[in-house]
DNA sequence: AGCGATTGTGGAAGGGCTTCCAGGGAAGCG
DNA sequence: CGCTTCCCTGGAAGCCCTTCCACAATCGCT
C-alpha cells in the first residue's frame, strides 16, 4: 500500500509538500501542486482514511443508532439520512440496536471510542444521564422521531396528527372508535394515544378501554411490527362489541390488523375502517388511509442540522417539530356507511 | 479525552500493559490486569478507534455499496447483513451509489483509503479492471445479487425462478404471456428474461415483442421500482391486444403495475393476472403471486463469507446460488378463469 | 545595494494505539 | 548457591497522516 512518503519521493518533495497539494491549501505553488497531483494520480493514491482521521482529529463519519428495522419507516428515513450524508461528504456508519434496551450503549461506546463524528439517535428513548455524558463528550447528537428537553431533536407533531386524524373518523360518521398503539413505553406512541383521546373526549364520545389496544413487544420493536398489529386485531375481533372506526399507531401494523380482518371476512371500511401512520411507499397500493410522515425530509433536516453543528455554527438548543398531512385513500373515507 | 496514557498513570502502570489487559492478552498476570480494569471501568475508558486501528491494520467495519434503495428489496437484503455484521463485532459503513454507474467509484475509493476491511457490492456489475485493482489491495469483496466469474459472489438462480413461475402461468391456463422486466443491463434482469422466454418457448407459444417491457430508467435504478413498473404497465393497457398474464421482474414495479390496473378498472387476475419477484413483506397483504428470494439469508451468507475470508481461511472463488420458491397468492392463482 | 516582507518548502512533532524488545525478578534445577 | 528459564512489565518504535516551525529564496521597496 502506498503511503504519502512514497509519493513524496516520486514527486522529489517533501511530505508536507504532498499533503499540502491534497488538501487544498493555499501555501503551495501552482507548478507543485499540479506536479504532485499527477504522481498522485498515477500512482493511484489515497490518504489512508484512518490515519487522516486521526492526525485531524475527526473520523468523517456520521452514525445512525437505529432501532432494528422491520419497518420500512426507518427506510424511507434512512433514504433522507444518506441523502445528506452524503451530500455532506461523510460516510453514514449505521448501528442497529435489536434491542431497544441497547441503544444507549451502543451510543456511549461509538462516541467514546470516536467512531463517528456526529450520531443520529432514531427513535429510542434516552436518559438523562447518558445524554449529559454524551454531550460533555462534545459529539453533536440530533434525536429523531423522539424529544429530549436537552437534546436537539426532530419529529413529527404526533399529538395534533392524531387528533387530526380521529377527527376525521369523527366526522365521517364514526362513533365508537378505537386505536391500536405501540408499546407506550415509546413516547410517539404516548403522544398519538393523547391526541386520539382529546378528540374522542371533545366529542363527546365513550372511551372503551378494551378498544385501546397496546401491541405485545414480542418482536422487541416496541410492537411497531405487522405480526403485533395482527394480533392486537385478533383481540379486538374477539370483543362482543366492536369499535367501527381504529387508528393505528404505524402503516405496518395497519397491514398486520387488514390481514386479521380479511382471514375474519370482515369489510374494510364497511364494517371496519382504520386509519395508518406513516405513509410507507405501498400504502398508496393498499389504498390505506394514514397519517403522512415527512420520513426523507426529518432525515434530511436531522443530518443537515448535524452538519450545522459540525461546522462549528448554530450553537443552543434545536427542536423541530414537522407538520403531517392526512392522505385519504379507502380503508377510511365516504363516510359511515 | 482520556487516553492510554492516563489509564497507566493512574493504575500505577505502562502502557503496554493497559493494552494488554484491554486485548485479553495472555502475558499479564491476573492481579495486574483486575487492577487496569477497574481504572479503565472507573474513567470510562473506551480506546480510540482510528488509533486502534491503525496500529492493528484493520478498520473493524465492514462497508456495504448499494445502488439508492428505494427498492425494499435492499432493505430484507441489509437486515440479514447487519445481523451477521454485529454478530461478527464489525461496524456497518453504509454506501449509497445514488447512480449506479458510481458504484465502482466509490468501491475502488473506500478500499484504497482503507476505511473498511471487507465490502459486500450489492446488485451492481462489476467491471474486470476495478475488479483487479480491487483484489490486487486484497480486500475481501462479495458480490451481492451479481455474478462475476473471477469474484465471490452470491446470488438467486433467477433463470430457474422466471422459468418456474413462467411455467406456472402456463400450468393455470395462461397463454398470452408477457414480461414487464427491469433494465437489461441489469444480470438478474436479463436472467429472469431467458427463464421468462425459455418457459414460453416451451410451451410453445408465441413470443410477443410488445409484451416484453423493459422498465425506464428514470429513476436511476435500473427500472426497478414502482413508478416504472406503473409507466411499463400503462404502455401495455394501450396495446390493442393484450397479454393475459404477466411476470414482473421485481414486488415494487408489481405494486406500480396493480395501481395502473386499478385504475384502468382492470380486474386481477380475472382479466389479467401478475406474478411479481422478491416477496418483500408487503406483498403478503397485497395478495401478490410472486417468487421469494431469501434476501435475509443471502445478506447473511454474504457476511459470513466475508467474515471468513477476514479470519484467513477458506481462500478460492466462492459462488453460492440460493433457491427461490413460488408463492401462491391471489394475484395468479386458481388457473384461467 | 540593503533590508524587511512574502512565499514555498522540508521535515519534526504529534495524534493514540499495538507490538516488540530488553530486562528485572521469581522460580526451578543441579 | 549459582545459573538458566520463564513470566511480566515498561516503553520505544511504528502505523500514516496533518500541522507547525524554521528557513531558504524571492520580491518590493527605499
Amino acid at each position: 500500500m502506498a503511503t504519502i512518503y512514497d509519493v513524496a519521493k516520486k514527486a522529489g518533495v517533501g511530505i508536507g509538500t504532498v499533503s499540502r497539494a491534497l488538501n487544498d491549501s493555499p501555501n503551495i505553488s501552482p507548478e507543485t501542486k499540479e506536479k504532485v497531483l499527477r504522481v498522485v494520480r498515477e500512482m493511484g493514491y489515497k490518504p489512508h482514511a484512518l490515519a487522516r482521521g486521526l492526525a485531524r482529529k475527526r473520523t468523517g463519519a456520521i452514525g445512525a443508532v437505529v432501532p432494528f428495522f422491520t419497518n420500512y419507516f426507518f427506510i424511507e428515513l434512512l433514504k433522507g439520512i444518506q441523502n445528506e450524508v452524503s451530500r455532506l461528504g461523510y460516510d453514514l456508519v449505521l448501528f442497529s440496536a435489536d434491542d431497544v434496551s441497547r441503544g444507549e450503549e451502543i451510543l456511549e461506546r461509538i462516541v467514546r471510542e470516536s467512531r463517528v463524528d456526529a450520531v443520529l439517535y432514531v427513535s429510542m428513548p434516552l436518559s438523562d444521564k447518558v445524554l449529559r455524558r454524551v454531550q460533555s463528550l462534545r459529539v453533536p447528537v440530533v434525536l429523531v422521531d423522539q424529544f429530549h428537553p436537552n437534546a436537539d431533536s426532530i419529529y413529527v407533531e404526533n399529538h395534533r396528527a392524531a387528533y387530526k386524524a380521529t377527527r376525521f373518523m369523527i366526522e365521517q360518521g364514526y362513533r365508537r372508535l378505537g386505536m391500536i398503539n405501540g408499546q407506550l413505553r415509546s413516547r410517539p406512541a404516548r403522544e398519538r394515544q393523547e391526541g386520539f383521546l382529546q378528540a374522542v373526549r371533545e366529542a363527546d364520545l365513550q372511551v372503551r378501554l378494551e378498544w385501546l389496544v397496546e401491541c405485545d413487544n414480542l418482536d422487541g420493536q416496541d410492537g411497531f411490527n405487522a405480526p403485533a398489529g395482527y394480533r392486537a386485531m385478533r383481540m379486538l375481533l374477539e370483543l362482543r362489541e366492536r369499535p367501527e372506526a381504529l387508528f393505528v399507531a404505524s402503516d405496518v401494523q395497519a397491514y398486520g390488523a387488514l390481514r386479521a380482518l380479511r382471514e375474519a371476512g370482515v369489510r374494510v371500511p364497511d364494517d371496519l375502517a382504520l386509519i395508518g401512520f406513516d405513509d410507507i411507499q405501498t400504502s398508496e397500493l393498499v389504498g390505506l388511509t394514514t397519517v403522512r410522515q415527512p420520513m426523507f425530509e426529518m432525515g434530511r433536516l436531522a443530518v443537515r442540522r448535524l452538519g450545522n453543528r459540525l461546522k462549528g455554527s448554530d450553537d443552543g438548543l434545536w427542536h423541530k417539530a414537522l407538520e403531517t398531512e392526512l392522505v385519504i385513500r379507502q380503508t377510511c373515507a365516504g363516510g359511515r356507511s
